[in-house]
DNA sequence: GCATATCGTGGCAGCGCTAACATCAACATG
DNA sequence: CATGTTGATGTTAGCGCTGCCACGATATGC
């Protein structure tokens, strides 16, 4: 952007010479290097002031060989949750003073996730941010050589790359715990598809619990998180006599179920309980409000950047080690009223 | 992203050197630059393969004083549209071989314009899309005194800076029309925020159609999108005795909306027809199946790039003068079971 | 009082690339 | 055959900034 009315845009040497230093002086103002005296420091904030001069990026990263940008490799979807997490991402980068530069992940595999990462790769990233909720895409970037320095979302916690998530284990077990305190016996799991992470957490969180109690577990149906996947589960499950309590691996797919029940004269919560999970903005204005799991995403995109931070000034010298983020964001039950006690 | 096992990444020096050339006609062929032997541009891709080597962006930047980034200006939320509309940009974007940097909008107003603009332009972004829906943002952005290429979506078209949007005045119209070939004589309508531009083009578009029709406009009510403000309406709607038909301003109030007349017993479309807005995911499983008007989001986003490079190209000096792209992309009606003719 | 550590500052080199000009052969023109 | 013209290449300067080293000027040691 060039200042108002000028022909050329402000650099170092005219601020320099407006203050009376040496560009080399404005470059350490700048960069808050110590060795400035105030007098100094003064004179020139007062030049950049008033020359409306902002450092080029380019020149700043190519000489410093580091940029003030970071990756985020996204999933190409408007699921609430990756959207809730790119846009938790892009506020703590922003607050930490770095610019966010998104690639769409076209397909999940290890030639989609390759080209990603170079394409961002490309733009000279100082780290990545890869939400990769599939196992696809956790496995792609596991195997990667990649010289960045890298933190996923939903991936599997304990490898090479640092991992945020939240953990849906607990927020499974908090959902079946709601279900059996309520005095249901039986509690059917809608799950999103066997090739997300997430899925596997809470398939784990509904059978531990329900084992934790004796109980057994009813035959897993899996979905597609879509509300249309969760309208066929619900047609099944509506033709079962069994039938008094469902965890649903989202909201829409609750959605969907509700859906199909109420076609086939069954109410919520009066015959059947339902527990979604995210807590998406519509949860509370579905018929009947849904109780459901909320996730804070972003809590979870403030913890990526401080474990990318980390590990980007852990390659650097002066690197003044940053304690690790705690990588299990904890989910909260939200109870509204699509959940009670069996009848009889 | 450093080449496998090696020490440091190859520069376009070390590819020249391999290549048996200068470093000049390296960049030659790799800007597709006419004047190089067949031959030569051969022995340097080979070179180019064999050291994996990735031209640098940020000394490319700075010597040629261009990026091939764009900057999008986002707002900050996960409604379908924005969210939609980014999606389609990234994608677009990509294709056309450029990057893509976010920024969301934390408050919309002129402030928050400006530095949402500054942090872009400290990237050296080549050109920016504003995704500006607010009459507040649309007015920031034109009045501002800009060094950059800009292209904004859903802004009103006719100022300086070219605007890609959904018709909305047109979307109304379909909405409307629909409602009033199937006899309704009384078309309410939940609009959007008033601070919304597209609230103002669905209103233009259902007066319109009314006043076209010869009808009267009954009140119009405001909400804010959400699902809650839909459900608001509709309890206030389902105290009177007169309403058979409502266009709400986009699916989540619409489905707000249905909650309400649910609980008052009142059936959609049996006693209300209902349309919405936008055809997001779940639209189609709701109970019931909402009808609604499409917005193309992906053809948004290619006419926003289109048009981006276009005014981009236009600051070079070789520019080919490419057509501007049509600002207005129709949206469609998209016939469910919400809707149906009046009782009587 | 002189040597020595420290601070504030400037100079120089170079990050990896592109633009502009210079060069040199091969060919066409009169 | 001298002269222009073209195509393919190399050479030289930066783009705007930071890293490193050097310098003079104070503050500190004995």
């Amino acid at each position: 952007m060039r200042p108002t009315s000028q022909g050329r845009a402000a650099v170092m040497n005219d601020v320099a010479r407006l203050a009376g230093v040496s560009h080399q002086t404005v470059s350490r103002v700048l960069n808050q290097h110590p060795s400035v005296s105030p007098a100094t420091r003064e004179r020139v904030l007062e030049a950049v002031r008033q020359l409306n001069y902002r450092p080029n990026a380019m020149a700043r990263g190519l000489a410093g060989r580091r940029s003030r940008v970071i990756g985020v490799v996204s999933f190409d979807t408007i699921l609430y949750g990756p959207a809730s997490t790119l846009l938790g991402i892009e506020r703590a980068a922003r607050a930490a003073g770095y610019g966010v530069s998104i690639v769409t992940l076209e397909q999940v595999d290890h030639s989609g996730m390759v080209s990603a990462l170079e394409a961002l790769a490309d733009q000279s990233v100082a780290g990545v941010v890869v939400i990769a909720p599939q196992t696809a895409a956790a496995a792609a970037l596991h195997s990667l050589p990649l010289g960045v320095a890298a933190v996923a979302v939903e991936a599997v916690v304990g490898g090479e790359i640092p991992a945020i998530s939240v953990d849906q284990v607990t927020g499974a077990r908090l959902a079946v715990q709601h279900l059996l305190g309520l005095g249901h016996r039986k509690v059917w799991h809608l799950s999103g598809p066997r090739d997300w992470l997430e899925t596997h957490g809470r398939i784990e969180g509904w059978r531990g619990t329900l084992e934790d109690a004796g109980l057994p577990a009813p035959p897993l149906m899996t979905g597609d998180w879509s509300a249309r996947s969760g309208y066929q589960a619900g047609l099944e499950l509506a033709r079962r006599d069994d039938v008094t309590a469902v965890f649903a691996g989202n909201d829409q797919m609750a959605l969907g179920m509700m859906r199909a029940f109420h076609e086939h004269g069954i109410r919520v919560p009066d015959d059947v309980s339902i527990v979604g999970f995210d807590d998406i903005p519509e949860a509370e204005f579905l018929s009947p409000p849904l109780t459901t799991i909320r996730q804070d995403f972003d809590e979870v995109g403030r913890r990526c950047i401080a474990a990318l931070l980390r590990a980007i000034e852990a390659d650097l010298p002066e690197g003044p080690d940053r304690p690790a983020p705690d990588p299990h964001v904890a989910p909260t039950l939200v109870l509204r009223r699509s959940t009670a006690a069996p009848k009889g």
